[in-house]
DNA sequence: GCGTATCCCTACGCCTAACC
DNA sequence: GGTTAGGCGTAGGGATACGC
């Protein structure tokens, strides 16, 4: 993920604050205006260390915060305002020291849970924002960027410019309006593939989030018995879902559950693969489908 | 009584339109 | 261009119903 906070720990950042004022994306076009920014922004260090006040954060002007918040997500470390998912999977990311994948996703989710010790930020943001569901989305979104299957861009009217292998996100813009569908959705063949996010529980809306599409279930799923019943995997394959992606731990649980049970035959899906799958395997599966065909997942 | 499925309430975030 | 209020939809969690 892009962070143009000149220190930002993973190196990929503007050279200068003065750069990062120049952006276009920033929409500030008065030289002056860009001058007196910069002056503000060279007052903030390495990210963690925050300044000695809170005036120079409301001496900015709401809107251009928030821009210069996005373009470098680093800055919630340092500004007391509610984070965005996309700056928690940023400082997921320096905290690990590796773009967030299918193999370290499940670390990312540990580090942001806010009730967990046993991971954290290495810098963490000042102040909570984004809901649960909204970091979800965002980690899933990371892991199929970084997997070769991006984000796709917006439009000035909101619509995805599309292109493929890609994805989309159904939370943002016009594509809104096609939410109930699914959280994400990657352009296939003879069927797109629509992505459900959840995070731990996935409860009945998990099977009504499903559509009779082809879907595929995203969650950090840590009760496997919400899944191990015969019923539950029936109805998972009745209403269209192709795979469950869960952390490895769940799924090693809920094979040997099914292997006691003799029911390990249910878990299979339409294309004759296996249903439950651990999130290593997510970021491969969904590259290999990305705009091809639907039913090689 | 237990496990599972479903219903319902509340909080919250996003979108849109109106207004400054 | 930016801010604010209202409407709408969803997530999360608790309560309830149902079958064994």
């Amino acid at each position: 993920m892009d962070c143009l906070h000149p220190f930002c720990p993973r190196g990929n950042g503007a050279r200068s604050w003065e750069e990062v004022v120049a952006r276009p994306a920033l929409k500030v076009s008065s030289l002056d205006q860009r001058a007196s920014l910069a002056v503000i922004l060279a007052q903030f260090g390495a990210p963690g260390s925050p300044p000695p006040n809170d005036s120079l954060r409301v001496s900015i002007p709401p809107a251009t915060r928030k821009r210069l918040l996005d373009l470098c997500p680093c800055l919630y470390t340092q500004l007391a305002e509610k984070v965005s998912a996309q700056a928690v999977v940023h400082l997921c990311e320096v905290t690990i020291g590796a773009p967030i994948d299918s193999v370290n996703v499940e670390t990312a989710f540990e580090i942001q849970h806010p009730g967990r010790t046993a991971f954290t930020y290495l810098h963490p943001p000042l102040l909570p924002g984004a809901a649960g569901g909204e970091i979800m989305e965002a980690l899933c979104s990371e892991v199929l960027q970084n997997h070769g299957v991006p984000h796709m861009e917006m439009d000035s009217d909101g619509w995805p410019e599309w292109s493929s292998p890609a994805h989309v996100s159904l939370n943002r813009g016009k594509m809104r309006k096609v939410k109930l569908y699914g959280d994400l959705m990657i352009p296939s063949a003879p069927h797109n593939v629509l992505i459900s996010v959840k995070s731990e529980a996935a409860r009945e809306r998990f099977i009504v989030s499903g559509n009779r599409l082809e879907s595929v279930g995203f969650g950090f799923f840590n009760d496997p018995s919400e899944f191990w019943t015969s019923s539950r995997m029936d109805l998972l394959k009745r209403w269209g879902f192709a795979a469950v992606y869960m952390p490895g731990a769940t799924v090693l649980a809920i094979e040997e559950h099914l292997r006691q049970k003799n029911t390990s035959s249910h878990n299979v899906n339409i294309n004759g693969r296996p249903l439950f799958r651990a999130l290593t395997e997510f970021g491969p599966d969904m590259y290999r489908i990305a705009g091809k065909l639907s039913f090689m997942v």
